[in-house]
DNA sequence: CCTGTTAGTGTCATTGGCACACTAACCAGG
DNA sequence: CCTGGTTAGTGTGCCAATGACACTAACAGG
């Protein structure tokens, strides 16, 4: 079968679902929509792959534009395509997730007003085109994985407590843990080991800290 | 940012793993290139996408056009896309794999002198582009499923044996099971029930026919 | 009726998961 | 310096799930 004219080509775009930790919740990032159609909803970052570009790179690239930052776990997630999904043209979407710790992100308290921001999952504005499903699909995907897998490591900055890696935990899984059944779970992964130092934090004491032995590298584990 | 100019997108595909069960091996659907590049070269059935057809469409279309079976699973497994993957221009293939019950196949014999046949999955020829990753990918993320769905049995008839199922398990995971344990396991999903019925194959005790409850819908269990 | 072949069944030991409550260390304030 | 408040840190026991393991049942053919 021969090649359509380009008439009948859809055009290729990416779609980044960003999710940080910050303020005690799971928050994603949006950009303001400046262009019909949706003009002025929120959704998600994204864009245009380029004629030679490849799409993960194109998505890779469109998040460190977002964000400020490189080198983020980064994984297809799904790719959404159906003829109405854009009312002007065929538009495909290769949807993305993408893990940043919020300690290496900058904070701008103006975000909102310059038309990107982070946003609470369970707060989320009525998003443009299918993303509200790009992002739910993209949170089923990242709670499926902290049971089976070393991705919850990538929101931790370099030094954390145990007690800070429980509340990465129960924030994504929306639930609360036990306390020592998490402990002896993390430690029996033997991804983590301890530092000899401590974090001193109120009135009360100190928190070991820890470190992933290999912060760059997701494993999949059992 | 504007949409590019006609030049500047790229051919957008479909690709099917089609597996199936088939002299007590899995088996997936190649067909042979008539035309360059990779003239000659076994690749994944597939094809271009309609200017209006939606992408899961298409595959199943293309998968129905291959086999004769339409109904079958379908699951999206991932996009391809780099910009070299196909040397004449930029092309994106949408990979999705397929489960198909051997029964429901016509078998014909002169297949592969026609341009189409099942071959083993560890006895495959020199795949044109990518798809021999496709085809890996496929394979794991079938062997991942049969774990923590029901999607194994998609590849049963309307009634078979425990040891037909067991049979099924032992050839996508490429390992012995025990017996006992395995019926065990499979009972207790309350999946599949006992009909009253027996199969008589051969001089020996004959075995218990069962069915599927829901045979249509492949659920998350655990 | 004897033999060969596949179908079908239960127990025990080990493991993993989960519930559960107290002590330790620090700081602040009286 | 003592007390109270707060978070960090630790171990045991129970129950359910998993995995190893061997014999009897039913049939056909000779």
């Amino acid at each position: 079968m021969p090649f359509p004219t380009e008439a009948g080509r859809p055009v290729l775009t990416t779609n980044i679902v960003v999710f940080t930790l910050r303020d005690e919740q799971l928050k994603l990032l949006l950009v303001r929509r400046r262009n019909a159609p949706y003009q002025g909803y929120w959704s998600l970052p994204g864009g245009v792959v380029g004629e030679d570009e490849d799409i993960e790179a194109n998505a890779m690239r469109k998040l460190e534009e977002g964000t400020g930052v490189s080198g983020v776990y980064l994984e297809q997630l799904y790719t959404f395509g159906t003829p109405e999904r854009d009312p002007r043209e065929r538009v495909i979407s290769v949807a993305y997730y993408a893990l940043v710790a919020s300690k290496r992100l900058r904070l701008r308290t103006d975000e909102h007003s310059e038309g990107v921001g982070w946003f609470a999952l369970d707060e989320l504005p009525e998003l443009a085109f299918d993303h509200a499903q790009m992002a739910d699909t993209a949170h089923q995907r990242l709670a499926a994985k902290l049971d089976y897998s070393t991705i919850a490591f990538q929101f931790m900055p370099e030094r954390f407590t145990l007690s800070d890696l429980q509340k990465v935990f129960q924030i994504i899984l929306n639930c609360e843990l036990d306390k020592r059944n998490f402990r002896k779970r993390m430690l029996a992964m033997d991804q983590i080991r301890q530092t000899s130092e401590v974090r001193r934090n109120g009135s009360h004491r100190p928190a070991r800290l820890y470190r992933v032995n290999n912060p760059h590298e997701v494993q999949i584990i059992k």
